[in-house]
Order: structure tokens, then sequence, then C-alpha cells
DNA sequence: TCTGGGGTCCTAGGACCC
DNA sequence: TCTGGGGTCCTAGGACCC
């Protein structure tokens, strides 16, 4: 009886994404510093979404507004995102990590897990960063860990380029002492009421009470985020096809609407393009949604059920044109949006 | 110098029913 | 006249991620 090899998931993560692709396609632009977002113009409304290493020097971050991001690097090249490129690129990387015939939960556009056996967890992340450089020209770096999320956490110390193994060893040595907004799911808020809490690095969350947590940040998150401080993780990497619950459209407008009249001629344009999406699904949608951003930034939705599950346009026209009786006609708009919500798609009995 | 666009999941209150 | 408790659905908002 031979020894099962040990079991691995591999985090592999897009080295840069979208300004390297890019770069692929217009070399010139190699070592200059590129941010991608909005449609390009800085002096527009609209934030990064990706900036190149050589960027990232000047400061610039993805989320940052263009406009400050202009300031800091005026002479960075600013280009408009461009989705379909993006896919295309993507799909591309997600076939040769599916030629390793191992199970790929894919992430988004840039990252998947792979969950492999094997002796050599670091042999093989060399051989899946060597196979998609050939095949894509694009570089990534790999997270190794003893489960998904040790893995994911592992990415980022190992970038740029490169492979880092995170396991039970070597999880407090290695997170320990970073604060717990370093952590996958721990975003500003959070991270901020566990420091009123006292709790401020991985080390001290994984040493918080469960119930403690539970009681100030809810009885599901809170001991998730106790296992999350520890690196626990028992689910496994699941190579089901992704399925989108719904899709929405939603723009931010150079100047804000006044004209309520235009408002609603938006909502119904934005409406006309969801469908598109959602009939591309072949599954019905049962709920839409409307949001709103008034000026200066100010948020509210509203949403309600379809009176019946439909891809046809007037039962949607009128439903989201509905809502916007729920909405202040008074107040400048700067931002519409649509949500369409599917129903589940229907499972074919064999 | 104001703060994108595409998503997912969780929470909490009120309605409604038994 | 006053008033239970549980379960589920609907809706709005919040937090997070890429």
């Amino acid at each position: 009886m031979t020894a099962t090899p040990h079991r691995w998931v591999l985090h592999v993560d897009l080295d840069q994404f979208i300004a390297a692709v890019e770069v692929l396609r217009r070399p010139e632009l190699a070592g200059r510093p590129v941010v991608v977002g909005g449609r390009g113009d800085p002096s527009e409304r609209g934030v990064v979404a990706t900036a190149s290493y050589e960027a990232r020097e000047f400061g610039i971050r993805s989320g940052m507004p263009l406009r400050t991001a202009a300031r800091k690097c005026p002479d960075a090249v600013f280009l408009p995102a461009d989705g379909p490129a993006y896919d295309a690129a993507s799909a591309q990387v997600m076939q040769v990590l599916r030629s390793f015939e191992v199970p790929v939960e894919v992430l988004g556009w840039d990252e998947a897990f792979l969950g492999v056996e094997t002796d050599d967890p670091e042999g093989f992340a060399a051989d899946v960063r060597a196979a998609v450089l050939e095949e894509t020209g694009l570089h990534c770096s790999v997270g190794i860990g003893d489960n998904k999320v040790r893995a994911k956490n592992a990415t980022d110390l190992g970038k740029p380029r490169g492979a880092f193994r995170l396991t039970e060893e070597n999880w407090f040595e290695v997170m320990g002492d970073r604060p717990t907004q370093a952590l996958w799911g721990v975003g500003p808020k959070t991270s901020a009421k566990l420091a009123a809490m006292g709790v401020r690095t991985v080390a001290e969350l994984a040493a918080t009470p469960a119930r403690t947590l539970a009681d100030r940040l809810g009885p599901t998150m809170g001991p998730w985020y106790r296992r999350l401080g520890r690196g626990a993780d028992s689910s496994a990497v699941d190579p089901t096809p992704y399925v989108p619950r719904g899709h929405g459209r939603e723009t931010t407008f150079q100047r804000d609407l006044t004209d309520w009249e235009q408002v609603a001629d938006e909502v119904r344009r934005l409406a006309r393009r969801v469908l598109e999406d959602v009939r591309a699904e072949d599954r019905p949608a049962v709920r839409v949604g409307l949001k709103v951003r008034y000026a200066p930034f100010e948020t509210r939705t509203r949403s309600t059920a379809l009176p019946e599950p439909t891809t046809a346009e007037s039962p949607v026209l009128d439903a989201v044109t509905g809502l916007l009786d729920g909405f202040d006609r008074s107040r400048a708009v700067r931002l519409l949006g649509v949500r369409l919500e599917m129903a589940p798609p229907v499972l074919i009995p064999r």
C-alpha cells in the first residue's frame, strides 16, 4: 500500500491582470506607468480599476479617483476598461488551469483555486506558472495552502511572480501580528469594530471567544471571523460552473441629473440593457431593483417582486418605473442602477 | 480631489399566518 | 380587554470582494 499524496489547495492569481493584458497588446507600454479605469479620461468621474506596478510606485491604487491618480502621476498612460478583452484573456487562463485535470474553482476574472494531490506543491505551482506564461504571456503568483483560506492569504506573500506556502504550521508565525484587515473577508468596517473591542491582530482575533464575537458581529459572522483568524476552513474546491443570481447595470453620470423625465428615460434604458443580459441566461427574471444615488453621494434602493417570472420588456419596465415613485424627485441624481434577479436554474432530471 | 461597476451574502424589521 | 410565540416571506441596507 502506498501513501496517499497530500491534498493541497493552490490559489492562482494573475499579477496586475488588467494592466498586463493592456501591455500585452500594446508592447510599447511595457515599463511605463499604466492606469486602467472608467473611460480612460482622467478628467472624468471614475476610479482606477488596476494600476501597473510602475504606476503603483507613484502611490496610485485601485479604487482611487482617476483625477487623483492623474495628479500623482501626470505622465501615466490612462486607458479605458475593456471588459470583453479581459473576458477573453481570463477564459484563456482558466483553460490552461483546467488542462492540469484537477478541480478548478474560478473566483473572478483573474483568480482561481486548484485542488491538487501532490507531494510537491511548490513544483506543481511552478508548472502552473510556467504553463500560464507560456500559453497566455501573463505572469501569475500562487498561494499554496492546506485549505482555501490559507492558500488565498498566501498569494500576496508570493507576489509578484512567485509562490508562498501557508499551513497550520506557519500560519501564526506569518500572519499572527498582521492587522485583522489583512484577512480575506475582513474589511474596514469590521476591522474598526474589532479594534473597538481591543482586537487588532490576526492572533488576537483567533484568541477571542466565539461567544464574544457572536454577540457583537452576529451569530453567523462572529464565529466565522474567529475561524478566519485561525486560518481554519474545511470547504472543498468546488468546480461547479458559476451560475449568476442576477444581473445589473449602473451608471454614474458625468453631470448630475435634475430632470426626472430624463431620470425615467435613463432607468428604462438601463432596464433594457439588463434584460439583454438576463435573456442570454435562459432564465426568467423574478425581481427588479432600482438604485438611486443622490448628489452628493447618498444611495437609496427599492425593489419589488415581478408579478410573474418573465423576460418580457413591458412588465419589467412597468415595475421599475413604478419603483421610481418611491424616490425624491426634488433631488439631483448622481447614479442610477437597475438590477434583475433570476429564478434559480431548473434542475433537469435525467 | 470626492467616492466605478459588477457581483455575493448576511442582518433585521414588519407583514402575515397559525 | 388584552395579548403568546414561532416560522416564513418580503424588503432595505450594509459589508465585502474583484
